[in-house]
DNA sequence: GTGAAAGCGCTAACAA
DNA sequence: TTGTTAGCGCTTTCAC
């Protein structure tokens, strides 16, 4: 339990029997400071258990040496891991990260940007795929902003990172052409933020392959596993049966696969199907998912690298990284028969 | 981007042409404030895109009404669901949380907090079941802190929130042996956080059900997909063979699943098996565990209402919440053969 | 190499 | 009802 007045450098000084500028001085590493008394300081720090106000030191330098993360669904591992990328980097360079959950309505998530800015973060990484453009731009006008996982272009001085759906899509297409498919269906997100990417790389990959496009199924509700599950019942249905599947994410594949099973048809053997993302479930052996694979942690440092840039060394219109993923196969693929 | 200096309480008292004190006490809320000039100043402020500065103002009052939260892995699905719960608490109090993402060595955790205490946070939550006991009792020397998921009574004036794993495993061994089992198997986490309880929980149901106890297998690995199918094969493999398993984790569940049916068995009609967490991976159709839930979101909701109340209202002795799990039952458990 | 003094942007008495 | 003044805990000139 915290009991009076926390001990501030003052007290430090007192007790040291020097003036507070020579604390202050120890604390921020200036070299000039005889070694006698750096150690009285510090001993007299430790004995009162004096802790730096991180407030008051940013309040007068003027910066925080913090970054904003606003991450609207931590329920998402896409999320994690871009996050533990962040960090690292953020780490090495001697930042610290504030990460704040949206994860509600649109509105929520803008109070918690403001809030952010009100802490005086310097820069802001904005993992949302769904915080309106016009708000990333009001947050763009006042500090470095970096957007990530959502192609923003719209602020010209705010970066952003995005892994390319173009070539992912396309190595899913590639991989099951080699295979020997040539029916090959698509199972879309709809208009959900970076849906509609996958759904035109699918389209481009076909066509680059030399095959007819279709049967395609796309509705905003087919992210989920039971999205995935009734657009694979409706794939079944039709004629002519594919036979193979490109989802838009794993939890949709993993949802077809059961709708293939429970048809009685067997995977990959009838039907091959490859997810998106790569996420934990698609690796369970219980699973084995062919999927695209993110180079989400490279995603999350290559923001920090963006954003420290931005606040460090200044401004210049906006960045745009492209990632390349890559694809990883397991046994939910294979020659159609 | 940012340029020149940020306004200030200053520039928007000079622009609305009052004092400063008239302006603060129009954000603050105050309510002896004119309209007239209430409306003044807000418009100056809108004109100048002011925006309050949380640092200088937290120094001053001594509080930032912010929460710090530590969190071991944002891997795992159970702290989001904490965090949640935590959240919805935290905004409806006015209180901001800064989530702080530990995951990297115990070292590492022990600096985040420091730069928690360091941002002056008002108070703790520690969601990292492995941080030392010792460097709880120094937070909490300092600030208040509860601790969640982890049963913890140390420092005196620490709260903790956890879920009854003695109630959840016994829920599991009832469920099975109402079906009929009796020889019950338990694969078990060794000494990870949470674990020992849940072995022990895992007895205690099986003597008061009068069954026999194990086999049992417990392992530190034991707790990802890939240690509870090593283990699930062990008990296969041993004499005699369970109708059914109770695992530390879903994780290990759904890897005993595939070791049963990798040895041409079949659940639940050959062996039943109950996972705990009731993770999102246990609610798949495609997986359809049995499990144990903990009230997450409520275990959020509970320490950030501990913590608050500690914070606003002031010591006292640690309190000790023992939440209680229910299970959840899916398609894997039934009768035995 | 060290200290005195000013000021970061705000709130909180207290006066007016 | 509004303005004046004195800090909050720190960094940063600038003398010494």
């Amino acid at each position: 339990m915290s009991e009076g007045r926390r001990p501030t450098i003052v007290d430090v000084a007192a007790r040291a029997g020097v003036s507070k500028s020579l604390v202050s001085n120890v604390f921020r590493g200036v070299p000039t400071v005889t070694p006698t008394r750096r150690d009285a300081v510090l001993q007299a720090a430790r004995e009162l258990g004096y802790r730096p106000n991180a407030l008051a030191r940013s309040l007068v330098e003027r910066r925080t040496r913090a970054m904003g993360v606003l991450v609207s669904n931590l329920h998402n591992p896409f999320f994690a891991d871009v996050i533990d990328g962040l960090q690292a980097h953020a780490d090495e360079a001697g930042y610290s990260v504030f990460l704040a959950s949206g994860h509600r309505a649109a509105a929520a998530e803008e109070r918690t940007v403001e809030a952010l800015l009100q802490q005086r973060v310097d820069g802001l990484v904005l993992l949302s795929p769904n915080l309106p453009g016009r708000d990333v731009a009001r947050a763009a006008a006042v500090v470095p902003v970096v957007v990530v996982g959502r192609r923003y272009r719209d602020a010209p001085h705010a970066d952003s990172v995005v892994s390319d759906d173009d070539v992912g899509t396309e190595l899913a297409v590639r991989h099951l052409a080699e295979l020997g498919h040539r029916c090959i269906a698509y199972i879309g997100g709809g208009r959900r933020a970076g849906a509609r990417e996958r759904s035109r790389g699918y389209r481009r990959a076909m066509a680059a392959a030399g095959l007819p496009i279709g049967p395609e199924v796309d509705d905003d509700g087919h992210t989920t596993e039971e999205g995935g599950y009734r657009a694979a019942q409706q794939l079944l249905a039709g004629a002519p049966r594919p036979t193979a599947v490109l989802a838009v994410n794993d939890l949709a594949a993993v949802g077809a696969m059961d709708a293939v099973e429970a048809a009685g048809l067997r995977v990959p053997d009838d039907i091959s199907i490859v997810g998106y993302d790569n996420s934990t479930l698609a690796g369970l052996r219980h699973i084995a998912l062919t999927s695209i694979d993110q180079p989400r942690l490279e995603m999350g440092r290559r923001a920090a690298e963006l954003l420290l840039g931005r606040v460090e060394g200044g401004g210049g219109r906006g960045r745009h990284v492209l990632l390349t993923p890559r694809i990883v196969v397991r046994s939910t693929t294979g020659r159609p028969r």
